[in-house]
DNA sequence: CAGGGCAATGTTATACTGTTGCAACACGAC
DNA sequence: GTCGTGTTGCAACAGTATAACATTGCCCTG
């Protein structure tokens, strides 16, 4: 199964998390990594959200679970997903969510929905290259970007025309 | 004069700032919007840097000027200052700039150089149309896009490659 | 010009997000 | 074993942003 189900559309979220999870441990032993079990259990907590997740509730869901964690211990757990391309921070949010394209190291861009604040992550050849050529039209070497799409998924566009 | 200079290039920097006050002004009295004592002076201490300025660093010149501001009154001026579309929030750096084409309303592209932390702001039609598509192409409705690329400008790409 | 209404500002406290620095622990290499 | 390195625990703190309510100032109207 792939990861290209839409968030806002109904799928099977068990496996949707089971794959990634696989994806990840898959990765992390390609490279080396190693994918602790707070690791672990904090990208399994931001796929099975399927929303973006704040850091601090992250926190608040492992103390939950018994885990008496500290900020520092997520903060350097999201760090290492993060490197390994597992999860994206949404600056626009200040929150993680996880990578739907980990192995290829492309730049995503988030449609952010603000009615069911569900995102949905694409990468689109058509918007690299355009800001690819905006940014060397002005000689300016890109080494990072940053892409967020806040609006309305189909889901509550519709529900919007149609209120209760 | 316009505001297209780069930021990162010699200009008239005060002839800059002076046309940007004039430009809210006259925006905000076509609005009857009151550009009052201390939104104008965050407006000018943003334009005076030109470099995105966090909203700590703006209360703390205003509190070297004596006026002893508490954060409220500075993000309630940011506020003010980005509904009129004159400054823009970054929000990768969590910092605020000012707007170089404040009468359009458009999205803009940021480019912020990790070496000189100089931003310059422009408006790509191409990179419009392509985020469009991505979005319409899922069914999205946008709302407010943000696009920050991070990376290095000409002038310290040079630095760079010439070493002190 | 008194008083009412509204926008802007002042003030205090607090919530939320993220980092530093150091100690303790785990695990593989030698 | 023990040394080195990477990981986690822990405490304190730094930085960013907002809530809630009081106060001021200004315009408008009667």
């Amino acid at each position: 199964m792939s990861h290209d189900a839409l968030p806002y559309r109904p799928h099977n979220h068990d496996a949707c998390v089971r794959d990634a999870l696989a994806e990840a441990r898959s990765i992390c032993q390609a490279r080396n990594a190693r994918l602790t079990p707070i690791r672990q259990r904090v990208l399994e907590l931001i796929w099975e959200s399927h929303k973006p997740l704040g850091a601090y509730d992250l926190l608040a869901m492992l103390a939950q679970e018994g885990h008496n964690a500290a900020p520092p211990t997520v903060y350097r757990a999201l760090d290492f997903l993060q490197q390994h391309g597992l999860v994206h921070r949404i600056a626009s949010l200040n929150a993680f969510i996880g990578c739907s394209h980990a192995r290829e190291h492309h730049t995503g861009l988030f449609l952010i929905c603000r009615g069911c604040r569900n995102v949905h992550e694409l990468s689109s050849e058509g918007v690299s290259r355009a800001i690819a050529a905006a940014s060397s039209a002005e000689g300016f070497t890109p080494v990072e970007t940053t892409i967020e799409v806040a609006g309305l998924c189909p889901r509550c566009q519709q529900q919007q025309a149609t209120p209760a």
